[in-house]
DNA sequence: ACCTTTAAGACCAGTTTAGTCTTTTTATAA
DNA sequence: TTATAAAAAGACTAAACTGGTCTTAAAGGT
């Protein structure tokens, strides 16, 4: 249960990858792939979806590749596993109201919120820059 | 992320409403699916997991149906979610040495070990006596 | 015998996962 | 201006998983 996908294990080690890297310097797709062991084609849809959220910035052409959006201190493991995996929900009558009609006097939802709050926390608590201190 | 599958979510109340019955009586799987709303076929399979794992007791024939196997409050939400979904499990890495060859080294591993034990914390911590009760 | 009830297992449509492949766009360099 | 380098976008796919259904068998009661 509660499994993490190939996705978002690839999406931390891609990025982890990317701040272990010196300041400034561009990496290709290809190097990042080979580095991290993923898929070049896979990591490549995976590094979209985080220059679409600002987490990188990504340039074409001779030259080009990736580099970190902003410092790896202000990127924190649950934005890089959100950004691939959807939000934390451990149960889908935590997204709104509605969801579940029993919800109301439903003894089982505030743990399925405790557990949210608690993962989201952990989750939140570690930063990009942490994970890739060596 | 992480979202319980609808076989957990039913196998929760199934189990639930079970703990809700006058002590000594036998409910039909038909009569728990009505009153779940569960689909009677699904709800079916579900309880033959938890029969074979000793938490309900199952009778056939006429008189016949399901009892709880034990105490309701000796039965934690993590037995029975884990009953139907298995283990509480973040990462692949976490079952066992050799999974990920990155393990020694790696930085993420101790997060989804952490993340793992505060959510199998919190749902041994609730039994479902207290989910049962109104 | 006959009826009731669960057990077991085959089956199935739809979705998700974990990718691949091709084409397009953007940027640099000769 | 042409060639080259690189990411972006999107179509496509096999395999697995989800959320069930259906049929037959077994066990127990009358
Ligand atoms: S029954 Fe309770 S735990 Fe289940 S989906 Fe509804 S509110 Fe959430
Ligand atoms: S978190 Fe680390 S140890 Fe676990 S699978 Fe990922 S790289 Fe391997």
């Amino acid at each position: 249960m509660m499994e993490l996908t190939r996705k978002g294990e690839y999406a931390i080690r891609g990025i982890v990858y990317l701040a272990q890297q010196p300041a400034g310097k561009v990496s290709l797709i290809s190097e990042i792939a080979q580095a991290t062991e993923v898929p070049q084609t896979f990591l490549a849809k995976i590094f979209q979806s985080f220059a679409k959220l600002g987490l990188i910035n990504s340039s074409r052409g001779t030259g080009g590749g990736f580099i970190l959006g902003r410092p790896a201190s202000s990127i924190t493991l649950r934005q890089v596993v959100e950004a691939v995996e959807g939000p934390i929900m451990p149960n889908r009558c935590l997204l709104g109201t509605g969801s579940c009609e029993r919800d109301g006097h439903c003894r089982v939802h505030p743990v399925w919120k405790t557990v949210q709050s608690h993962v989201v926390g952990i989750l939140d608590g570690v930063t990009i820059e942490e994970l890739a201190s060596k």
